[in-house]
DNA sequence: GTCAGCATTTTGATTAGTCAAAATAAATTC
DNA sequence: GAATTTATTTTGACTAATCAAAATGCTGAC
């Protein structure tokens, strides 16, 4: 059984390889701000991962998942984001909580506890905060969509996805009716002054940073 | 945070001092057997713990839990109890593999999030095996119970507890419909032999090794 | 009362994971 | 193309938890 370090290691390169423009490598710096260790730590964990067939690494350039990695990888994260799903629809806890939560309990859980799991819940392909939830069989859908940021001013737009983490950024989402399903379009959107301004239908505009809006993922709305 | 294994030590003192007549103290030897480790590892945790003021050890006698230990560890057996209880009754799991899961979860859950299973589960006071779950204030029902191999023979019993973790003797006891609440009465019992006949209503008898009935707490049945 | 047997403690070593800080290599700037 | 900046790797050290095996100290038998 890989250790829950090496679980978040192997997670971490998952999750930053899906960031990054695709098969571009991991580099040692995002690496060790993702797991908070000094890059020092980060390389000599690169070595050890890659001496046990999880990763690829080209030292000074960055490191890669091997299919062993990506496996184990994909299983960690099926597990945080079926957890985080039912602790917001079965124990009704808060959308901002249960990253933290289950960030514990990815690595607690076993294959068994896990499919129980997931059927109680309906097998869910999303969690609550849009992030797909990778199949039983290892896949994980990861269709690129349009940011509040970067779609087209005026649309109608479907939220489908909030990609962020933290507790701060989930409440305000949260308090401002920011969840995946809502139905809002970009009234204007100024790049000079770093603003994007949104309209949920019947609600005042809400301005958002260049920033923030980048992380709520769009589509448009389906009838 | 106390470490998991920490937690262990500190929760399985607490187990070894149930078992034993009241405040006798904890030998080295018993708790390094409970935790699968060398006895020279249990002296060196012994005295970290006394260290930490977790517990006070007698060096050459053994180690009781001080109050902020015993805090500790009727929070992880709380914790345990409870998600035994959730994979039985909730994700409807077989009795006897739930312990070992229980093992990994009670270090990685939260008070927040076991407040909310206890309130799903209708915050019950045993687990599936009958053992009594600490209260959230950290009272634990120790009550004394008889067993199958003390009580007087033919009276009309009820089963309340397992006490025995191993899946092999739990599914036994499934197989046979040996749970608590089950009304049973002994047929007989031959110390020579170290044998007891046990019955269940229009069942055939069932023969047990004096050992094995010494882990089915009982009581005299209920009207 | 002495000694053998046994549990306990000590000692020295190992592994996983980490950090601080020095050394090195790559990329960028001029 | 040499020099500076920046990322990465290396080195040496530390902590938590463990084991093997030697040393110690109770305890009960004689």
């Amino acid at each position: 059984m890989p250790s829950s370090t090496v679980e978040n290691y192997l997670k971490h390169i998952l999750l930053l390889s899906e960031t990054e423009r695709a098969d571009e490598l991991v580099s040692m710096g995002a690496l060790a701000v993702a797991l908070d260790v000094v890059p020092g730590t980060a390389t000599t964990m690169a070595k050890a991962l890659a001496a046990d067939g999880l990763i690829t690494h080209q030292p000074r350039y960055g490191v890669t998942l091997t299919p062993a990695g990506r496996h184990v990888a994909l299983s960690v994260l099926r597990k945080h984001r079926l957890v985080e799903t039912f602790l917001v629809n079965v124990l009704k806890m808060d959308w901002a909580a249960v990253h933290a939560e289950a960030e514990q309990l990815e690595h607690a859980i076993s294959d068994d506890v896990l499919d129980r799991l997931d059927a109680l819940l309906g097998h869910p392909t999303t969690d609550p905060h849009g992030d797909p939830i990778p199949s039983r069989q290892g896949k994980l859908n990861s269709q690129v969509y349009a940011t509040l940021a970067t779609c087209a001013v005026t649309k109608s737009l479907r939220i489908v996805r909030v990609t962020e983490q933290t507790a701060e950024f989930l409440q305000f989402a949260e308090q401002n009716g920011l969840r995946p399903g809502t139905l809002v379009s970009v009234a204007d959107r100024n790049l000079a002054a770093g603003l994007v301004s949104i309209k949920k239908t019947g609600a005042r505009p809400l301005a958002l940073s260049l920033a923030a809006a980048g992380k709520i993922l769009v589509e448009p709305q389906r009838h």
